[in-house]
DNA sequence: CGCGATTAAATCGCATGCGATCTTATAATC
DNA sequence: GATTATAAGATCGCATGCGATTTAATCGCG
């Protein structure tokens, strides 16, 4: 327990350099811009296009299980996927057997613009300016720090 | 255990989990859940303590050069700042020299709630369960990798 | 079987974010 | 100096996020 070898330890951060939370918000504003032209070409918003993706990923799932891969409630999720039923893209239906589940599925077109969406993201990629090897490994850092997160907020 | 780097190009992501912008998306979300029991205390919400934050960093700012550095536009400040004034936490007056613009200031009452909030935050520090140096080590990646993207969307 | 507790989604209110537009003040051009 | 162009904030509309509440369906336990 050295207390004081020189700036081991993270002190309470005094400026926005020092903020790890602000490294992550800002990184993820600069996402948000750099993905809007792909996505609005689409007509889908960013968080529109993951629910596909993650619909993709596991198709005719319920509200709740998407909010848990998303970190989502159904209070956004909700309305998100009406107008994604409105755009045709996923149906939205009671599950027979348990009436309070609502199943989410995508349509074809859904499948579509999803795929469209995917081709788009290479020059994305470019845009990090990482290295294969780092950007694994950052994205690595990130969800054990997301979960670390997760685990301590309850 | 690594392949050799010819093999290791990151290809289009298929998946929620290859999604770098997910990653930083879901670890944002996850910071917020963290910070929230510690701002509900002070009143203030995240964006709003963040910016009390960089005033104190630098006091005497226009709105448009506190929202490069937040990455945020009038659009998002000024009913954030307005209610901040609300609070009795900022002063906004108009540049007596160029009317066009507006200089924030930090009240007295306002660097107190934001030494107050830096003082609860060593827990949140705990909580990413990273050693000084993978903290450190994040933060820089994750800001170089913000500015690559900030680059890449001009 | 009955009925309170729990659960899933929906709804509501408020605070971001951002594109588009508006207003006003300054700068630039003639 | 008048006119136009530009710049800084403010405003508006829409889409997240989230806490709190509501509604409806199912579960639990006597």
């Amino acid at each position: 327990m050295k207390k004081n070898a020189k700036s081991e330890e993270p002190k309470a951060p005094a400026t926005l350099s020092d903020f790890l939370c602000f490294a992550v918000y800002s990184t993820n504003l600069a996402f948000g811009r750099v993905y809007k032209p792909l996505f609005e070409e689409l007509g889908l918003t960013y968080l529109q296009f993951i629910a596909l993706v993650a619909l993709h990923e596991q198709d005719d799932q319920t509200v709740g299980s998407l909010g848990e891969k998303l970190y989502l409630d159904s209070s956004t999720l909700t309305p998100l996927l009406k107008r994604l039923e409105g755009m045709g893209y996923v149906t939205r239906q009671r599950d027979s057997v348990d009436e309070r589940q609502v199943r989410v599925s995508l349509t074809e077109a859904g499948r579509r613009v999803r795929d469209r969406g995917s081709c788009g993201l290479s020059p994305i990629v470019e845009a990090t300016g990482l290295a294969p090897d780092d950007f694994r490994r950052l994205q690595r850092d990130l969800t054990t720090l997301r979960d670390s997160l997760i685990k301590a907020a309850t």
